[in-house]
DNA sequence: TAGATTGTTAATCGATTAACAATC
DNA sequence: TAGATTGTTAATCGATTAACAATC
């Protein structure tokens, strides 16, 4: 998620559940870097560790693509690496245009892992005139009047959202209008669409909200007299400050 | 989402399901922009249709934290903007690093959204020797040498990794150690870390690929004749190849 | 009181996981 | 054949949702 989901209701897509094709990002990556080391097979223990799942769930989640191992042996990862390439739909291109190009769109017009994956920059626009013309990793960076025709010329059927939050519905209406049925969000904004368009949306906000939110509940279980499992550098600052210079590792903290 | 998870086991926090945590921030983004608005109190069927969510389902997730509603009339917007405050731990000051000084890190560096929510940039490291001391969103750039002593004179237990892959285990194990508890992972990476110490993975191209693979199964339902709901403009661009200028909402496409 | 809306119940659905038969 | 490992079953768990009694 990335996170905080405004995806559409949770039907099993092809029969593959919305949680396994969450994953298969993440095995196609373990299985690219095994790739890269020449490595002829893995078994699901060894790529779960990699992936950092569960092997029963990997093997679940391979069971809807298909029977791709080998009992006794494993599977075969450059074969694996196709299959699951396949079924997300990297084998084809996808021409992607970034609208907002502030911070946040620069730094995803530079990131490197969308080409190394089918995907490839189509557009950047922006609503500035000053911005339009200069040249944000390699690119020329477009006027957003001229939205429409990009998405139209191009076939883009992705988009992606980095405008502040005021400008995101417009540009989103904008985008589906032309023909884009699926955006990825970094604007701090529910978007409203209509059927058959995605939206994911990734909050930087948000997912700091969830660590504080577990990073309170340690500092109460500590207070609860749990035994923190790690000792924060905020709760042995508050030790030293306490006790004095050794005192690293209090038994229990002031609130 | 932020996506892909790498979260300690769907323990029940505190008797609030991880689910429940995921959606307070959406939750309190919405009464937020309501309380900037002076509305005064707000039902469960308005907030779940700002927040984008099934109104049985607020009222569910509210249910976790206490009785907060008044039956025939609603939610008082601003008690609920504190509770859900206090719940996440907001109420508190959370002093973050951020590691690795790219384009990304600039951006979030640059981010408004942290400040409003109770967390405060104390840092920005990068192990460039050139970056040192150079400004970015009015802050000096440290360098990754004083690592420790920054997370422990500031009482660190947030910690941000926008590194490129390769360094993002070596950066992780210094916060760890150092004493950081909590891990907002940027790298293409799946991180290791010890018992206790929570990490969330935001991963910009697995979003995509995500997307990537129900655009295309929508083009394969269209295929199958079960007709799209709505026309991309790849799908559209095709037609007009396909049929001059004038077809533009063909019935079948080629493969 | 009548109308509105919460808080909770219970049914349903989807995801996870251990265990193991199948089989290389 | 013996050992290893997949693919699948079935149990369990957590999340979602409609419905409605409680109650303002």
């Amino acid at each position: 998620m990335a996170t905080g989901r405004n995806h559409r209701p949770a039907t099993r897509s092809r029969g593959i559940p919305e949680a396994t094709v969450a994953r298969l990002p993440l095995y196609l990556r373990a299985l690219t870097a095994l790739s890269e080391r020449s490595v002829p097979t893995v078994s699901s223990e060894e790529l779960a560790a990699a992936a950092g799942v569960n092997s029963a769930k990997l093997r679940k989640d391979f069971s809807y693509l298909g029977s791709y191992g080998t009992r006794g042996v494993g599977y075969d990862v450059e074969y694996l690496v196709y299959q699951i390439s396949r079924e997300l739909g990297l084998t084809q291109d996808w021409p992607v245009v970034i609208v907002g190009i502030g911070n946040l769109g620069a730094a995803l017009a530079n990131y490197g892992g969308f080409a190394s994956r089918g995907f490839r920059v189509a557009a950047l626009i922006d609503a500035d005139p000053s911005m339009t013309g200069k040249q944000v990793a390699g690119m020329g960076v477009s006027h957003v009047d001229d939205l429409e025709e990009i998405i139209q010329v191009n076939g883009v059927s992705i988009g992606v959202i980095t405008t502040p939050g005021g400008a995101a519905q417009q540009v989103c209406d904008r985008l589906v209008a032309a023909g884009v049925t699926s955006i990825l969000n970094f604007a701090p904004t529910v978007l409203t669409v209509p059927e058959g368009v995605d939206v994911r949306k990734v909050d930087l906000s948000i997912e700091l909200q969830i660590l504080a939110f577990h990073e309170q509940r340690k500092a109460a279980d500590e207070l609860a007299g749990n035994g923190a499992r790690v000792p924060t550098a905020a709760r042995r600052r508050a030790a030293r400050a306490d006790e004095g210079p050794e005192g690293d590792i209090p038994a229990v903290m002031p609130a």
